[in-house]
DNA sequence: CATGAATGAGCCTTCATTCAT
DNA sequence: TATGAATGAAGGCTCATTCAT
């Protein structure tokens, strides 16, 4: 919504522009990796990098940007999902799936720290997460009431474990890495749903573990 | 061992400059990707940019010397392992834990077009990288003849796993961090060993799918 | 006329960056040698780097660019002593006489390895070479059929002196050094136009000589 | 001589050790170009770089080392040439001709102007300098009485010739080049013996003239 | 003393960002 | 406002010089 919000105010030309920017910039972060020269981007935008730039002051802005985009579109699913399906822990396993499975995670495979940095000082997008791990947490504890879910675990520990698989892999998009990251997951999901097992070490990354501090990633 | 060849015509000081940087070389890699910058991991490795470069010609060169000391570590983890532990299983879930604490085989996961043509072209490395394998493989074979582990997973699964944890776990350096990542190897290990579940999708990814010929995750 | 066709498409400022950085090449690689610093070039230029290499994306991009407009310019030279003077002695004196104030085919004498093999593989650079040359030499002819050159000598004999005196000349900038250019010049002058003595040892570097064929200079 | 007098405090092996390095200078030098590596150098004189450090403390010492080898040797050829020639004119031809014919003259080519610098801030040098201008300037003038050089130019004329013709060429000895150098040379002895052309334009370098400012090239 | 390892400054080149057109 | 030219900082690599062995 942020994108939109920011869209509706621009003259016509301009949001096209905008949108085109935005566009690309997805595409090449996904091909090419978060490095991708500014020009790149532009030329693939077809316009000017004096355009990119009077749109995203910096690089920072513009992967904001895409970012944003892209936890706007989790979240609708995530709302999607639960809205159809009774079931707490099959509605888990569908959203974490999908995820996964959407080229939107992809942007996030080998983020390095100086994006990870940009991400966590953005309070629009830390409000978004805050607001996708309350919804989570809801999820988990709900499967854990249910029995799916061993107790030993926290919305932390999902959140790691998505993110984990989320930017694992390599920046090109390959068949063979996305099939490779859902079998990860869907072996967490079975260790997740694993109840009669001795308990993990240390202690569960509840949501209160989650604040802003150095710890949490993103 | 090439490493070893090498460093044994060196200085007493020149031996331990390699080493240092071919440590701290491991370090960067894992932390931060194969494209920090040269004079970052000199830093690290107390030593000035020249030292790195004379025995080191090119990046290619360093990361060669990176991957051939971390197979030749995990050869020797593994071993020591079966060595002293009759069940393969146990072996097994040692290991990895292990090269979780040591952050052993993070480079191994997803690598990027360039790094894969590196390794690719270096007939030595791509022999001990087989032979590393197939090691990990005959572990694993084992676990599942006993039972211990489903018989839906190949080796390439297990070290996608470990490059996963090690170098896409909570991004920060820290006490927290390594109980996150514990906990997510245990996880996937609970997973590992869950026998009773349906297959994972897709198709266990078997030492004969890790060939490095072209789109192939390495 | 690479040039003019090249700087046509630019926009103003560009034009005249362009033609700055040319100018300052040419000086510099005549008083300096080939491997001048870029930083240097560009300074002299009042650009920075990142101009030059917007313009030519290495050296030999440069040297091609500079040689091409010495080509140019000495040919236009050449055609206008031609045009307004009868004889063609006359002509050619003053044209090297030009020349050297000019400091103009400096570069045209021997150049070192790298720049031959430059020169070598642009064809355009190769064919305006040759043509330049060929009005040298029908210059040359002509004054030899006058009686007022010796006839032992060529045009790569021309040549060679010309670049002797432009980059080999006193180095220091300074009129005393100009004036002793100039003398050198004259002094060889007579020396051509001595039609009464016994021939040179070797034979003339005639424009079949000039050749870029290995081994002999250009 | 300043080489014998070095040498000669020395022990047998060092003495070997830096006629070795001047040696191997000079044929680099020579083949290569004043800037060829140190390291080069000291391989090809078959010692250590710290070796070739210890007899000369940087670059610029050991190509005063070279030159005054060079000066050496060419003195002793003028007083040769002199002690058995008695017209004046053709000992300075051919004790011009030597210089260029030597491969010792190959070492000033392409020289640039930090090299220039160093040896006329070399007092030994400069007096060898010194030295030749004498020698020379008294056989032109015995050459002018004679009626065989015209009279309109000084010393400074000849040796600002001779240093442009041992100047100029490739950094690679090649036969083609030392022909072309010796054409130049005899074309401007022709010149230089032309006794019936108007004068040149600007006045004679006389050995007053050049005096060590910065006019004055080696 | 000889050696060759270590250092760091310097040059080449790329690219994020600013600014003139 | 869009464009693409200009800038300069940053990273890769080489090599002169110093210093530990």
């Amino acid at each position: 919504m942020t994108d939109h919000n920011i869209s509706a105010g621009l003259r016509a030309d301009a949001r096209r522009n905008r949108e085109q920017i935005v566009a690309a910039a997805h595409l090449v972060f996904t091909e090419q990796g978060m490095e991708t020269p500014m020009e790149e981007i532009a030329r693939r935008a077809g316009v000017g990098v004096g355009t990119l730039y009077r749109r995203f002051p910096d690089r920072e802005a513009l992967i904001r940007a895409v970012f944003a985009e892209n936890i706007h579109h989790l979240m609708s699913l995530a709302r999607a999902e639960l809205g159809q399906q009774e079931d707490a822990w099959d509605a888990l396993r569908r959203f974490l799936r999908r995820c996964v499975e959407l080229r939107l995670g992809g942007l996030f495979s080998v983020l390095g720290r100086r994006v990870v940095e940009v991400l966590r000082t953005d309070p629009e997008l830390m409000e978004a997460r805050q607001a996708m791990l309350s919804l989570l947490d809801g999820m988990i504890r709900k499967a854990q009431d249910d029995g799916a879910v061993r107790p030993d675990v926290g919305v932390g520990d999902v959140i790691f474990m998505l993110g984990m698989v989320i930017r694992h892999g390599p920046p090109i998009a390959s068949a063979t890495a996305d099939e490779a990251r859902i079998r990860l997951l869907e072996l967490m999901l079975d260790g997740l749903s694993a109840t009669d097992r001795p308990p993990l070490s240390g202690s569960a990354f509840t949501i209160e573990r989650m604040g802003l501090d150095r710890q949490a990633p993103p």
